[in-house]
DNA sequence: AATATGAACGCAAACGCTTGCGCAACAAGG
DNA sequence: CCTTGTTGCGCAAGCGTTTGCGTTCATATT
């Protein structure tokens, strides 16, 4: 039905060998040949087969892309980026979101990427099993998320470091009852949210302020989550002052309890979120920024140059910036009467 | 390097056909052989690859997914339930990024899902050439945005009713200056735009009002836009007491542009959104919601049902309900001086 | 003038599957 | 006992590319 390439072949009237290197620019055609090889394919509106060149040739220019939830902004926005480098380097996207357990281990199992991808690229954390897996797939594998994984280019952000800026300006401020909202639930192979917590600590320590385990709740990472956490912070005997959310979804649900309870940010309660969200702008939300698309296209182009240069030394792990952003929801605590 | 087919046809004793038919559950194979196929496939890690299945069978069990902008909420969240169902059906998900002119008219010219796919799903509007480029491809198209095209599948909602239903819940609060921040500037074949204004007009005119053309402002589908919008219309020389804005992240730029004039919603201006956005509810925006995710989904079984039954008539148009939410940001007008 | 050199191209063998067809073997029907 | 079916399996021909090798022919080298 659609020319193949030997209906290119016998059109120009040279050898199917001859258009495959003609259209894919490699040597060992004269460049009027080459012309006219290529008028005629566009004129038949030729298109290489993809499959059938994967399987001539091995290479796939097809990325895998594991994803755990793509409605979520992190994600989207990551892939969003990821993919506009690829598809401008000549790579497809296949994609695959795994959020629900069922999904990703039946992934895991059936690997459906085998044969079919020339890199993978994960915005969800493998387990020790399931980063077996990728690397016996013996393609470049990258990610945006967690810690350092043997076998995986990782870029990131300082974890540390960011959380020490927001709950720093917290203290700054005057706050000593700051409380956090986590995100604890998800797998253990998650180092975010226990750097995070960590920092969270250090910083409190720092200030002389003793931590107080009635001031941390888990968020799950979602809006509903942190609404729950911030209900059960404000429900705390002495509640927090100042409340710093390990991601600006977290603390959105957190403004939403508020509101809830007729408090406010920042008169009654002082929040400060994670990530800049694309809307944390438009609830006035202080956070700490992370360039997300950013990590995106990096890791994309990490993953490209490996596929370029196979036998280079892939980059362990890069850092991008991050940065407070001071909005609305954060001032120092209001006086109270009698402490 | 990896196990193929002969290699488990030989572990097992039988043909490479044999191992085929066993394999994918077809007839002519018994069951003890089958039995024991799948025994030694499952133990060599054995998975057909798939541009050799794709090549031969002329099926490719992938389907093309075609998104202007990943990191947008609605469609991040119809990818999100489309590739869940997709998936669910052994089905592969190739993404396109086409928000750029330059991408788009690379893909639509070079279309590289020739042979790639066995269904395309579009979130983006494609004009008369791209349609006819992707009927072209000869296989089933679905969308889940816009007005009816030939060839597609369509999964919406009632634009005008979703519409009406807002704007009369403005009227019946009382409101006579009633703003719209529309998103006329995308493509013209985008008919969802005209459609709401249409049903504005109507309203308004059935409501015996007259329609200030200074009322209307252009906010781009986007936070930013909505922003502009609002801010242009309360310039205007007698500014809206209540806009309706086409999306909520018009919405949610206008209630921005708000507060940014020391201006409040509902007490200065009531705003109603469409679509009811995830982060709808933490801002308090009353909306007309839309099952987002669900219409990705059901596009997503109309294409499965049509590779299954290629025969069948393929189904049109499809509609799905509206329902407006109310929450905080609508309010009667506040009273004003003299008029 | 004879030979070596390289560029441009064709031949044919993969790549790993699917599938129509043929051929046994065995069961059932006359 | 001979047909007629049926079931289970193997053979081999594709599917549309890529690529190593061989051939041809023009040009450069002695």
């Amino acid at each position: 039905m659609t020319a193949s390439i030997n209906d290119v072949a016998r059109a120009a009237g040279v050898s199917a060998s001859t258009v495959s290197r003609a259209l894919r620019g490699r040597p060992g055609v004269s460049d009027e040949v080459r012309d006219q090889i290529a008028a005629v394919a566009a004129q038949l509106g030729y298109t290489a087969s993809r499959s059938a060149s994967s399987l001539a040739s091995g290479r796939t220019y097809t990325i895998g892309v594991l994803v755990p939830y793509v409605g979520r902004w992190f994600f989207g926005t990551v892939l969003d980026s990821a993919e506009k480098v690829f598809s401008a380097a000549g790579y497809d996207v296949l994609l695959y979101n795994l959020g629900s357990p069922e999904t990703r281990k039946r992934f895991f199992t059936k690997l459906p990427v085998r044969k079919r991808v020339d890199a993978v690229l994960t915005l969800l954390i493998p387990d020790e099993e399931e980063s077996a897996a990728l690397r016996s797939l013996g393609v470049p594998l990258a990610t945006t998320v967690g810690g350092i994984r043997p076998g995986f280019t990782v870029v990131g952000i300082d974890d540390r470091a960011g959380t020490e800026s927001a709950v720093r300006h917290l203290v700054n401020l005057g706050h000593r009852r700051i409380g956090m909202i986590s995100g604890a639930s998800g797998p253990l192979h998650w180092t975010t949210p226990i750097e995070r917590r960590n920092a969270y600590l250090d910083v409190l320590a720092d200030a002389g302020i003793e931590h107080d385990p009635a001031l941390e709740a888990d968020g799950d990472y979602t809006v509903e989550g942190g609404e729950r956490a911030m209900t059960e912070l404000l429900a705390a005997s002495r509640p927090p002052t100042a409340v710093f959310a390990q991601s600006d979804e977290m603390a959105m649900g957190a403004l939403r309890a508020l509101r809830r309870h007729r408090l406010k940010a920042p008169d009654d309660v002082s929040v400060v979120g994670f990530d800049d969200h694309e809307l944390a702008d438009v609830v006035g939300l202080t956070t700490v920024a992370q360039p997300v698309a950013e990590q995106g296209a990096e890791a994309a182009r990490l993953l490209l140059r490996q596929l370029d240069e196979p036998d280079a030394e892939p980059p362990g792990h890069v850092q991008m910036p991050i940065r407070l952003v001071l909005r609305e929801t954060t001032a120092p605590p209001r006086p109270r009467g009698p402490q």
